[in-house]
DNA sequence: GCCGTTTTCGGCCCGACTGTTTTCAGTCG
């Protein structure tokens, strides 16, 4: 009956659009769609919030918008949303995500032809019917057609572990292009965005052109989308869209802060800048009057490094992982900004398979291959016996396994190899081994494989089952997400914080890039409540011990310092956690 | 529709590219 943070994004989101057909004010439309996004990235239970009238304090909810939300979570429904649908039909909100539709020509469609759907505005242009229209042409209207087939070929939002080598791999070729002085990949990908839209790339150089046609001109290109002298944007073969831009240079910081984003974070920006009396775009910061137009015979402010742009608005530098408008901006000014954690903080990962369940090397292999990395210590955790598919181990051969590793443990000193487990949380709540088995092991982490779609209060009681048994010492990938389309579990994370904030039990943050769970907004809230946090690759072969960098990246999305990260300590230290908790 | 030690009303960031136009609206990021 009542919607979910999700459902009711969805729902802002879609009036957002439907009023910007409508024709209303964009600002009330962009306070709509603002709500949608800030909804949909909430690391807390709208349900919650509501229950203690704390609706408007989420930025950019006010009384107007804190009411809808408490109709829908009240009655599942949004009657404001409802009569909307009467008189904008739902169909052209997906009319407006065909790239080259806005919300004008959509509407131009449906009162011209009375187009209300993808399907009929496809049938129309192939029957070319939109090219005599006002504005209209053929080329519109081709290029209409391919805007429909690529959303049909569209797969959604890109896994950053996908997004990321792809971008580095055309950045690579594009520094090798003469007159290119630098280069890099902005945009969500920079930010740490667990899954991204489109990569934005920047390079500087004072001869573009060139450059520019060489980019669209890439092997990997299928489509190219958009070609100018500075700005350029290319589909590639595998359906990647990736954006190019460059500028010079001397204009290097804030070209690559205006193309690092977020649009949010850049919107608080150009605002400081003004009360600056200065105007800030990609190319430099420009002096403007009392009415704000650009003053044309002042000097411009140039900026070689984006330290000089948050200099020049009064900020410390601000890391782009927490550039996203959620406070950043307000702790750069009281200079508290996070210490955030680094990749070489890592000292140990606390999460690893071998050949005993369904990993593809020894045990030996990955602590060779973990020191190789730089990695002091590591924990072995293999499947516990629930997970059949994956080879668990029964308590009898977890006890085997534990003299292996204790052989190769004492070989490698001083890098310390313990003994643990990556244990069920069986569907009906009990854990996969009883007390006994689990204190003979030197850590042990509890997670959710199977059953992952029961109700709310059922598989909340899961998690809180583990998390109260003193011998469990960290809850794996928590939500159990999947990237970039399984939703995650319908847990009750405030039951779940609560929790192991009250047991001191540690939650990880899963570096593999198909999960990143827990996210970055609810890793923020862990170490808010002071929550200790691991880090760890889950790696199933050595290689995948490199993917480490993606976790760090959405810890500190998450405003985590090192100092709450148990896999960030000595080995001491570490060893001494894990015996206070019951072992 | 939101928001406020400059404001409870009147503001709310900025430029590149495209296709259709004879100077610009629409779209996108």
């Amino acid at each position: 009956m009542s919607l979910t943070n999700r459902e009711i994004a969805d729902i802002f989101e879609q009036i957002a659009v439907m009023l910007e057909i409508k024709g209303e004010i964009i600002h009330r439309v962009l306070s709509y769609r603002r709500a949608g996004e800030t909804v949909r990235d909430l690391p807390r239970d709208l349900r919650a919030i509501a229950a203690e009238n704390g609706l408007t304090e989420i930025d950019g909810i006010g009384k107007t918008l804190a009411e809808k939300i408490t109709e829908m979570l009240e009655t599942g429904k949004l009657e404001f949303y409802e009569r909307l649908k009467g008189e904008i039909p739902l169909g052209l909100v997906d009319v407006v995500r065909i790239n080259g539709v806005g919300p004008k020509k959509a509407k131009l469609f449906w009162k011209e032809l009375n187009i209300t759907s993808v399907t009929e505005l496809e049938a129309a242009a192939r029957a070319g019917k939109l090219r005599d229209l006002a504005g209209m042409g053929e080329k519109s209207e081709k290029k209409i057609i391919e805007g429909i087939e690529a959303l049909a070929r569209q797969t959604g939002r890109t896994p950053l572990g996908i997004a990321l080598p792809a971008a580095q791999a055309i950045l690579d070729q594009l520094l090798k292009l003469p007159g290119v002085v630098e280069g890099a990949i902005a945009g969500s990908i920079r930010r740490g965005r667990p899954t991204i839209g489109d990569v934005d790339l920047l390079v500087a150089s004072d001869d573009a052109e060139p450059i520019m046609q060489a980019f669209v001109s890439m092997d990997q290109v299928g489509r190219i989308l958009g070609h100018g002298p500075t700005k350029s944007s290319v589909e590639l073969l595998n359906g990647l869209q990736v954006d190019l831009r460059i500028l010079a240079k001397e204009r290097w910081g804030t070209a690559l802060n205006y193309f690092t984003g977020s649009q949010a974070h850049n919107i608080r920006m150009r605002e400081l800048a003004l009360e600056k009396g200065l105007s800030l775009n990609e190319h430099a910061f420009s002096p403007v009057d009392a009415s704000k137009n650009i003053i044309e015979d002042a000097p411009k402010i140039l900026c070689n490094t984006e330290e000089k742009v948050y200099a020049t608005v009064g900020l410390p530098w601000i890391a782009p992982e927490l550039r996203e408008d959620s406070g950043e901006i307000e702790a750069a000014q009281a200079e508290k900004l996070p210490n955030l954690i680094t990749l070489a903080d890592i000292q140990a990962d606390l999460h690893m398979h071998t050949l005993w369940s369904d990993g593809r090397n020894s045990v030996r292999e990955m602590a060779e291959a973990a020191l190789e990395r730089g990695r002091r210590y590591i924990v072995i955790t293999d499947h516990s016996q629930y997970s059949a598919i994956a080879n668990g181990l029964s308590a009898e051969r977890l006890l085997e396994q534990q003299e292996e590793v204790r052989l190769v443990d004492a070989d490698m000193r001083p890098f310390r190899v313990f003994h643990g487990v990556e244990m069920d949380i069986r569907s009906d709540g009990s854990l996969d081994y009883p007390d006994e088995v689990l204190v003979q092991l030197d850590f042990v982490i509890a997670s959710l494989h199977m059953s992952l779609r029961q109700e709310r209060s059922v598989i909340t009681q899961r998690v809180l089952n583990a998390i109260q048994n003193p011998h469990v010492d960290l809850i794996g990938h928590p939500r159990g997400q999947l990237l970039p389309d399984r939703e995650p579990a319908d847990l009750d994370m405030d039951a779940v914080f609560a929790a192991a904030q009250k047991h001191g039990t540690a939650l990880e943050i899963n570096a593999n890039p198909r999960r990143l769970d827990l996210s970055a907004e609810y890793a923020r809230r862990a170490i808010e409540l002071g929550i200790p946090l691991a880090i760890d690759t889950d790696a199933h072969a050595p290689e995948q011990m490199d993917l480490l960098h993606f976790g760090v990246l959405t810890a500190r999305r998450g405003w985590v310092p090192a100092a709450s990260v148990i896999n960030t300590w000595p080995v001491e230290q570490f060893i001494e956690w894990t015996k206070k908790r019951g072992r």
